[in-house]
DNA sequence: TAATAAATGAGAATAAGTCTCATTTAAAAG
DNA sequence: CTTTTAAATGAGACTTATTCTCATTTATTA
């Protein structure tokens, strides 16, 4: 009995959400709970991975006004929960960043627009970190985040080329 | 006598832009030389480095028209000798980079808006593309450029923070 | 120097994002 | 469980960045 229990916690812990719903990761963040801001974070949990504005206003399907649209959005960049990053193709990309997610980086592919998280190995991001503080004497820089961004073209393999 | 002409040509090959005048580069790359495009090019040769569209602009004072500004800017993105891309502020970046121009990154005060160019370590490059090249494999992808961007404050040692 | 295709300027058109303000809603206090 | 009040919302006006249109000008070449 006991043993099924954990398992069954453990279960809700490696939900998408870490069991998270959005009135929970409001009301954690101090933030008043309101219909717009549950369906735009709803929205961004069942996507999971960045995604542009066209793509989200086309999940929304209005049922929340553009200008709230973007009022939630600033909203959780303040709150530190929403990463916000220019495509190639100048479109506006947003990716919801949970305090369990990993670090991690963007391949762009120009063919299909796909956009992918890709984590990069421990190595690799403890020496970008010593060529930073380089870069902090350097310049005299007190430098607080970084970002890596790959640009190519996926194969065939990927879904969304194939068209 | 020859010694000073070798001299000499060496003095010109080091200056900002190798001895290039911004008509060379047009018809270097079979592109019509024409007032706005020379005006342009002029203004980011002695700009050398990044610059927003609103500085280009200020620099260019009316001289170009804004379509012809944005078209020649598209221009010299299609012969590939300028790179484009957005400050976390939003703004519209662009920097021309000719061949002669070392692979380097870039460097974000959220202070200043001051944008540096960075070169990092060969070693780190190589890592980098080791990095790459697994997840050229892990993603079946073709992987043709990528991007580091650094993101701090400058301390008081910044002309532009003074203020 | 003339002919022609390409580039330009001016401003209209479009698109992304912000702002205004009257109305609605959340949450806190009784 | 109401009432109160500050905060959030919706609708659309507004702003700003970028592209487009088209009549005129300019570069290239023959």
């Amino acid at each position: 009995m006991r043993i099924i229990l954990i398992y069954f916690n453990k279960s809700i812990c490696y939900t998408p959400n870490m069991g998270k719903n959005s009135e929970q990761i409001l009301s954690d963040h101090n933030v008043s709970i309101t219909n717009p801001r549950i369906l735009v974070l709803e929205a961004l949990l069942e996507n999971k991975g960045p995604i542009t504005l066209d793509e989200l206003q086309a999940l929304l399907k209005n049922k929340v006004a553009k200008s709230t649209l973007y009022r939630v959005l600033n909203d959780l960049k303040k709150i530190d929960i929403l990463d916000e990053f220019t495509s190639p193709e100048n479109q506006t990309v947003i990716e919801l960043v949970l305090e369990d997610r990993a670090h991690h980086h963007h391949l762009f592919c120009s063919d299909c627009g796909e956009i992918i998280d890709v984590e990069l190995s421990n190595e690799f991001e403890n020496f970008l970190d010593l060529e930073i503080k380089k870069i902090e004497e350097k310049f005299k820089f007190k430098i607080s985040d970084h970002r890596v961004e790959m640009f190519g073209k996926c194969t065939d393999q990927c879904e969304n080329c194939k068209s």
